[in-house]
DNA sequence: AACGCGCCCTGTCCGC
DNA sequence: TGCGGACAGGGCGCGT
C-alpha cells in the first residue's frame, strides 16, 4: 500500500512515541513475516533494547536502537499502530510491548510486508543498494536525467525500480508523469534534458503535496493513529479511468504495464 | 546486467 | 445467494 508519502507519515507520527522507549517485549504471532532469520531471534535481539530513532528510506520504516536496526517494509497492506489499551486488531502480526504500558503493533492482511533485524553493518549494506532519495538535495534534473540514460524500459516501470529512484509507487508514478505531460510507455533512456527537469520538478511536487496531506487512503492504508491520508481527491488520474482530464478533458484511460495499472490522459501525456 | 514474468496472500467487488 | 475472475499503495526470485 504505502509509497513515500504515507510511509514517511508513518513515520513521523511514530517517532515522538517511540524515541527513546524501552522494548520490554516481542510477541510474534505471524513468523512469515519476518525476513532474515526466525522469529526467536528477531525477539531475542529487540527485547530490552532502547529505540534511538525512528526514519525512513525509501519506503522502508527503519527503527535504530541501541544495537540492531528494525526495518519495517509494509508491503502492500501492512500497517504500525501505536496504542496504549491491549486491543488486539485482526491479522495480527507482531506485537511490541513498549514502556509505561504502550504498545506497537503491527498488522497486515495480506502479509506481504516483512519485518527485519539487522546489524548497524547489514543495514548500510542494504542500504547502499537502495536508489535515490526523492526528497533529498542531490535528486535533480541533472541526476535524474543522467540515471534514465541507456534504460529501454518504460518510464512508468522505470519509476518504480526501487534500485533507480527510491519511494515512487504505483499511484505517484502515473501522478508525476501526467503532471509532467510525459507518457507512461516512453522508453527512460529517450527522455531529453528538459522533459527530465519537468519530470524531477512534477516528482518532487506531487510527493511533497502528498506528504502534506499525510498519504493517500485507496482502501487500506492508515497512518500509526489509525487515521486515512487525505491525498486521494488530488489524484489527477489514478483511479479515474473514463473521468476527464482537469487539464484538457479527454478521457482518462487505465492500460496495464508489468501486471500494474496505470493511468494516463492521452491528450496530455504524447 | 538488464529485463520480463510469475508468485507470495487475503479481501472486496462486479457480472452472471 | 453463490461462484469465478479481476483487482488492490510491493518486491523477490527465476529464466533468458
Amino acid at each position: 500500500m504505502p509509497e513515500l508519502p504515507e510511509v514517511e507519515t508513518v513515520v513521523r507520527g511514530l517517532a515522538p512515541a517511540l524515541a527513546g522507549a524501552r522494548i520490554e517485549r516481542v510477541e510474534v504471532l505471524r513468523a512469515d513475516l519476518i525476513g532474515k532469520g526466525d522469529s526467536a531471534g528477531f525477539v531475542q535481539g529487540l527485547v530490552g533494547r532502547r529505540v534511538e530513532d525512528v526514519s525512513r528510506r525509501a519506503k522502508n520504516v527503519v527503527v535504530r536502537t541501541d544495537d540492531p536496526v528494525l526495518v519495517v517494509n509494509l508491503g502492500m497492506t501492512g500497517r504500525l499502530l501505536l496504542s496504549a489499551n491491549g486491543e488486539t486488531p485482526s491479522h495480527l502480526g507482531v506485537r511490541f510491548g513498549l514502556d509505561r504500558g504502550r504498545e506497537l503493533l503491527y498488522r497486515d492482511v495480506r502479509r506481504f510486508g516483512v519485518l527485519s533485524l539487522l546489524s548497524p553493518r547489514e543495514w548500510r549494506l542494504r542500504e547502499q543498494r537502495m536508489g535515490l532519495e526523492p526528497l533529498s538535495q542531490e535528486f535533480t534534473p541533472r541526476r535524474l536525467h543522467q540515471l534514465t540514460r541507456g534504460s529501454r524500459v518504460a518510464l512508468k516501470q522505470w519509476l518504480m525500480d526501487q534500485r533507480k529512484l527510491a519511494g515512487v509507487g504505483n499511484i505517484y508514478a502515473s501522478e508525476a508523469l501526467h503532471r509532467a505531460g510525459i507518457h507512461p510507455g516512453r522508453r527512460a533512456g529517450s527522455l531529453s534534458r528538459p522533459r527530465a527537469g519537468r519530470l524531477q520538478r512534477a516528482i518532487l511536487a506531487v510527493l511533497e503535496e502528498a506528504v502534506e496531506r499525510r498519504g493517500t487512503t485507496l482502501r487500506d492504508y492508515r497512518d500509526a493513529s489509525g487515521e486515512p491520508g487525505q491525498f486521494r481527491d488530488r489524484l489527477r488520474v489514478y483511479g479515474r479511468e473514463g473521468e476527464p482530464c482537469g487539464e484538457c478533458g479527454r478521457a482518462i484511460r487505465r492500460i496495464v504495464q508489468q501486471n500494474r495499472s496505470t493511468f494516463y490522459c492521452p491528450g496530455c501525456q504524447r
